[in-house]
DNA sequence: CACTTGACCTGTCCGC
DNA sequence: TGCGGACAGGTCAAGT
């Protein structure tokens, strides 16, 4: 699932691959992915030229010369797929998507049947945006409007960025400081871009069982914690993200950080600092997965 | 207000 | 082999 690494990984790829391109047409699926007024689209949409591609939380931002952006949420399922010119009707599976080993990408010919919107710009190249399961969504909005929709309201602070420091992270936790730490780290009040897979490797490098009540967390556990969401989601981000269903970059392949995770999918498997059984739990409503021995319960 | 649960979807996997 | 049901999880609405 897009988390802010998978996230963030495409839109690097899309930042170097679309910026500077002129669109050309726009196709959707006419559903909910993309509930705007086809007269706005047209209109600001078609002949548009592709400013910047920024990120906030797990949302991405196309910017376009119109002053509108392309507001997208992959939510669990979604892509976006850059689609070179001369790749688009090519044969060979292995290099339709740039190369690489053949193991990298999870895409096929294009558009298929989870397509939802398609990008044509005007050099022939092409932009997919698919979504299997229909809960992602690409909005048209104005620039200036984006920071004004309601989810950008209330979002919390980004992880990476330098002013995230502990008293930060550790003041909006304890907003929430009668419900699980896992639960807490999901809200995307408390901090931006968590989701299933960081929330579980954080806090077992954290020492932190997920069930651990906020308000019992000693300080000295917090901080640790604050550390690993830092420390998992670089690391994660230098390896591409997490492919763990569909999750592919702008290019079409996957990423490889759950090859460097610790306890996410692991039930069953020993826990690689202490040997024992990593098990699987239902907490916040979400599968997590935990070490007992090397993940304390603060009740 | 704090907190939890269910809904939204479809592909995959498991048991029969 | 086919089929029903459980499961996967980001976010929001509705519930306690």
């Amino acid at each position: 699932m897009p988390e802010l690494p998978e996230v963030e990984t495409v839109r690097m790829g899309l930042q170097r691959l679309i910026v500077g391109k002129t669109i050309k047409s726009i196709k959707d699926d006419n559903f909910k992915s993309f509930p705007n007024d086809t007269t706005e689209v047209k209109m600001f949409v078609i002949g548009a030229r592709v400013i910047k591609v920024r990120r906030r939380a797990k949302v991405l931002i196309i910017d376009l010369s119109t002053k509108y952006s392309l507001v997208v949420h992959l939510r669990m399922t979604g892509q976006l797929v850059f689609a070179p010119a001369a790749n688009r009707s090519a044969s060979t599976p292995d290099n339709r998507w740039g190369g690489g080993h053949p193991n990298d990408s999870l895409i096929g010919e294009l558009p298929d049947k989870s397509t939802r919107v398609i990008l044509d710009f005007a050099d022939e190249t092409t932009l997919f945006f698919n979504d299997q399961r229909k809960f992602g969504w690409m909005k048209l909005l104005p620039t200036v409007e984006v920071p004004n929709m309601p989810f950008m309201q209330k979002v919390g602070p980004e992880p990476l960025l330098p002013d995230f420091s502990f008293d930060v992270f550790n003041k909006r936790l304890q907003k929430r400081k009668n419900t699980t730490i896992k639960a807490a780290l999901l809200d995307q009040t408390v901090l931006a871009g968590i989701g299933n897979i960081y929330a579980d490797e954080s806090l077992f490098l954290a020492g932190i069982h997920s069930s651990s009540r906020v308000a019992s967390i000693p300080v000295v556990r917090l901080r640790a914690l604050h550390k690993s969401i830092i420390n998992v989601l670089t690391l994660s981000l230098q390896k591409g993200g997490s492919t763990d269903r569909n999750y592919v970059n702008a290019e079409g392949k996957k990423g490889s950080y759950i090859d460097f995770a610790k306890v996410f999918r692991k039930e069953g498997q020993p826990c690689q600092k202490c040997g024992n059984e990593i098990i699987k739990i239902r907490v916040a409503g979400r599968g997590t997965h935990v070490c007992t021995k090397c993940q304390k319960v603060y009740n």
